[in-house]
DNA sequence: TGAATTCCTATAAAAGAAATAGGAATAACT
DNA sequence: AGTTATTCCTATTTCTTTTATAGGAATTCA
């Protein structure tokens, strides 16, 4: 039960346009190299965040993406399940398409875990996340 | 970030040996039968199970599995972590493996995400699954 | 001895994740 | 106008994991 990289490369991608986009656009290249990944594949993550109404995005040269709201207005769920799906640890917890539902002895055991998940996941907000890496960053030159 | 197919057979199959192994052994044919899925594969996750010591085996004509402990002692948790793995959402919360750990911004959200996944699937035992279905199915006459 | 089971391991089939690839559309800059 | 840098679109490949199938060995009971 993993996130995939793609929901990782999500979260870092936003983390980057909060931390580089202040007045700019960010563009997948410059993103890219920062977070060390194929710029091709970030292109299609950030497609679909853009696609999600989670960043806009400017065509042509010298465009790139920017927030759509502020930080502290998008959660880590809204991110990843715009690029992992829906986060529930089993299907038939949304789609309700079990022939079997009515004796389940396992439904709510599911439910509840779902609920947990959620809860947790929008908790945390992009605002929480950057100032998270902004803490680690201050801290190298502590040591 | 599904939980797999094995880990739900592993819930359903612990539920059902509490269910029909009060006396005696629960062999996997039957088992496959009342759970609706294929001996074979149950076989292979019975199997872990008893390796992981949550499960006795019984070899031979008229054998099977029993539990190892009584319901109330072990958490859903337990079991899915035996034929899941470990149930963190990503492998460095774990492994400690990531070269730019000092540097991450996200690590301490996955950390907190791991806990509360893990104090989830640990507050409920298998014989809270087992209620539940008894539950379900006296359900079925009340409708 | 025969039947029923767990045990062991290999392999096939299917699905999904991750990455690569090539180019079309768009916009800025000179 | 032309060049360049970008997003956009979609197809394909490669890799990994999951799911299932298969065959038989070892064990036990009757």
């Amino acid at each position: 039960m993993k996130i995939s990289a793609k929901g990782r490369y999500a979260l870092d991608l936003m983390i980057d346009i909060v931390q580089h986009g202040s007045e700019k656009c960010v563009s997948i290249k410059e993103s890219a190299r920062r977070l060390d990944c194929s710029q091709k594949y970030l292109e299609q993550v950030a497609a679909q965040l853009s696609k999600g109404g989670l960043l806009h995005s400017v065509r042509g040269s010298s465009g790139g993406y920017t927030l759509t709201r502020l930080p502290r207005e998008y959660t880590a769920g809204d991110i990843l399940r715009i690029t992992e799906g829906s986060l529930s640890p089993i299907s038939c917890v949304e789609s309700g398409e079990c022939a079997k539902l009515s004796e389940c002895g396992t439904i709510d055991f599911w439910t509840g875990f779902n609920k947990v998940i959620q809860e947790y996941v929008d908790s945390v907000t992009l605002d929480d996340l950057v100032r998270s890496k902004e803490e680690k960053a201050g801290n190298n030159y502590c040591i």
